[in-house]
DNA sequence: AGCTCTTATGAATCATTGA
DNA sequence: GTCAATGATTCATAAGAGC
């Protein structure tokens, strides 16, 4: 078996990627803190200086992304004083002057959104998920993410649960992923920039920002096998846990110790999972 | 029969607005030419000059529409050397020091949006419908469009059990409380800022026409019978249809004389349609 | 295995109250 | 007067229990 790391690292990212060389990482994806007026909260970063926050961070990213390398950013801007806050759409205006490209915007669809009821607005069902390169030549594997024709959602994201991605990569080896093709016909069909996913909501230690079905989904287009995933603001370690599933290289940087450990506790059973699945596996040859 | 009108005027909704007076309008719904830099197509704008175009005709907009109005924006930026456009950005942060509230952004899912393939694209399955409004004391008829609840509630309803009278909040920080009674009895619920509607097939006279159910989402959530609702790049007149068959009073406004004359029969038709109901009834009497 | 039923809970937002 | 904390409202989903 190929050897696969998984760091989590405690600390601020700006500070943490000097650390690291430049053009290093095939994919960037992260979930960043939102803007938050309240002080108590991780960061606490109010929406007018949200963007003054940023930057210095995304300069660090750009520089370590691999030319060919994408960089997807999960966010939502919330309400304040009855109107949408503007430091989500300031940012990519900021980000551009940068050097980004600005390639696309992914709509997550989340299918169970918080409830509520407000005389003048309607649940938030949605968040963005912007997807921003360094040139126009980056890698993308279509193919990898291909979903059966109908509900793509419900057969494929959903079902694809942690049994099933272990079995695939530690006992197909041959490669999930590259093989598809030989599915592909009449029942396969790209998917669109809009990705149907619930957020998960069972009981856990933590809750997760985002789904592992929205990093895997992202791990699986824009990467290899081996290649280097980074999660600056890698909270409960889900991206980094997704990377490991599926045979990625990855770095998770969180400023507060309390999720480094629980997300070091994650990649950690995750290897522990995989040596129980080979030992497994060698007892029945 | 209370007497709806349906007007339908040629020009420039820049110059046409300038006959009607300020706060007259309760909602103004349309879908305007995209920026295009080929120069055949209706207005031929290009990226760069866009918000410099929109500019002083969403002036117009502010100050004909009433203060509890609201303004419904259905655009997509277009892809422009492999980027997405910002001029739609740009022009939510410019129509801001115009004055406007950015209230919210819903989500229109295309469900069947045009197929196509590229190297390093998928398909756009999304549109943006910007609301802005003038103050935050706009009219909002949520009932009006509701829509079943899920298989959840006949379930979820026949039996209460004991957590779900009063859900103690002394586990949960966030204080987070709810009394399922509340629910018994409730078929409907109210639904989220995304919205699924396929796009029409087959009308193929306008090519930026979005389909019925768009307009007639927001005018019955928007507006009251009576009220009057502008659409000033009306092309070929769906607004004005679906404002008609709502029993609203419409303006539809397009600079080019094919559309007006093709608007003007859609709605001279319904108002027939009108009078051949209104004759059968009168024969049944 | 397969169902059905039960239960917890989530990047929410607004109005009100208190500092 | 500005700003921070609290209470009220609400629904789609997954996991777990039971058959």
């Amino acid at each position: 078996m190929r050897q696969i790391e998984a760091q989590i690292k405690q600390g601020d990212c700006l500070e943490v990627l000097k650390n690291y060389p430049d053009d290093f990482f095939d994919l960037i994806v992260t979930s960043p803190p939102y803007a938050d007026s309240r002080s108590n909260t991780y960061g606490g970063i109010k929406p007018s200086k949200y963007v003054e926050w940023f930057l210095p961070r995304s300069e660090q990213f750009l520089r370590t992304l691999k030319p060919t390398g994408t960089f997807i950013l999960n966010i939502k801007e919330r309400v304040a004083g009855g109107e949408r806050s503007t430091y989500v759409i300031e940012l990519i205006l900021e980000m551009r002057k940068q050097g980004w490209l600005w390639t696309e915007e992914f709509v997550w669809h989340k299918k169970n959104c918080h409830p509520g009821k407000w005389p003048n607005r309607f649940r938030d069902a949605w968040e963005r998920c912007l997807q921003f390169n360094k040139t126009k030549k980056f890698k993308m594997n279509q193919e990898s993410v291909m979903v059966p024709m109908g509900d793509w959602a419900k057969t494929r994201l959903k079902k694809l649960g942690k049994n099933d991605v272990v079995r695939f990569d530690s006992q197909v080896k041959s490669g999930f992923g590259k093989n598809i093709s030989n599915w592909v016909g009449r029942t396969m069909a790209y998917p669109s920039n809009v990705l149907h996913m619930a957020t998960e909501t069972g009981n856990k230690n933590h809750s997760a920002t985002f789904p592992e079905a929205l990093p895997e989904w992202f791990i699986k287009l824009f990467t290899d096998e081996g290649d280097w995933v980074l999660d600056p603001f890698v909270g409960s370690g889900t991206t980094c846990e997704a990377a490991q599933k599926l045979n990625r290289n990855s770095v998770g940087i969180d400023i507060r110790a309390e999720y480094v450990s629980l997300a070091q506790s994650k990649v950690k059973e995750y290897d522990y999972m995989l040596f129980e699945e080979r030992v497994k596996y060698e007892q029945n040859q």
